[in-house]
DNA sequence: TAATATTGTTATAATAACATAACAAAATAT
DNA sequence: ATATTTTGTTATGTTATTATAACAATATTA
């Protein structure tokens, strides 16, 4: 059934947080996943001997932290399914830029392969085929609005 | 940032569980509620005193369980959100039946009510208006099959 | 380089969720 | 109504994640 098992969503979340700061500055640093976390500096190390233990960064205390390849590869499948879900909500479903980062960074970690592949054929369609002379999202929006007078109406 | 917070998503499962066996057979019990969740009925019984302790339940020892109102409200929502969100998979998305329900099942716990309402709105939206000519969904199933054998040919 | 500040680690504790197994209550079947 | 089975509870233990606070290593800076 689950098709992201193996790491928790905690630990998602910590390889999620490496890359960025992989990213950012070369190499990570306890303090800033803490800081990136809001989780205390003596919690980032149990994750670190956690995520070593998996193969997934190379760490030795005191050390800089990089990710292995094995810990990349998966880095970048959770952000990956992050950003798509991200541009699903801001750009499909034209949820707010906040709303849909908060909820994207939840959801990321619920989503399976099959679907997120899905939803990327999803939002290409939506965008390469506008409706009848009008962009598709564009008549989604006056859809919307539509329904929400709707619903003023009734109170 | 968190819309769905208070309740765990262990306890919203249970809150789901109880909601459907009420309404399967007017009150639930432990023992199905545990076969339900795959856990051990040990595991209910702390699980039913958290929930009577947040009123979300009426439950006294070897009591049948029935929701409070304030539980059945919030069961209730979490159903929809799992309703809704299989039904965006299974019917726009046109993900098989068992992931559908599966995926929804662990998305149900990160949506928040304003995505919820706009995922709503979209899948009314996608059923109500047609494409030019042809029916909306049809034509994204196509599109997904084209793409599909794009794929193949880089194999 | 010695003093200070920052960063990382350890040890310990708390909480949530679950398992297991012994025991108690309730339901059933004879 | 008793004996047996089923169901519910308790007590105890485990695992994962986090906090806190004391301490150790490293960096900074005067």
């Amino acid at each position: 059934m689950k098709e992201n098992i193996g790491l928790s969503e905690s630990l998602e979340d910590y390889l999620e947080v490496i890359l960025k700061l992989e990213q950012a500055q070369k190499v990570a640093r306890a303090k800033d996943i803490a800081e990136k976390m809001n989780v205390q500096r003596g919690s980032v190390t149990g994750a670190l001997k956690n995520l070593k233990e998996k193969k997934l960064i190379n760490y030795e205390p005191y050390s800089f932290i990089t990710l292995t390849p094995k810990g990349k590869k998966l880095a970048r499948e959770i952000t990956r399914r992050h950003a798509v879900l991200k541009d699903f909500l801001s750009n499909v479903l034209q949820i707010d830029t906040e709303t849909a980062e908060a909820t994207a960074c939840r959801m990321e970690h619920a989503i399976d392969k099959k679907t997120l592949e899905r939803l990327v054929c999803f939002i290409d369609y939506v965008h390469k085929f506008p409706k009848a002379g009008e962009d598709w999202i564009k008549s989604f929006i006056k859809y919307c609005k539509s329904v929400e007078q709707d619903l003023e109406k009734c109170d």
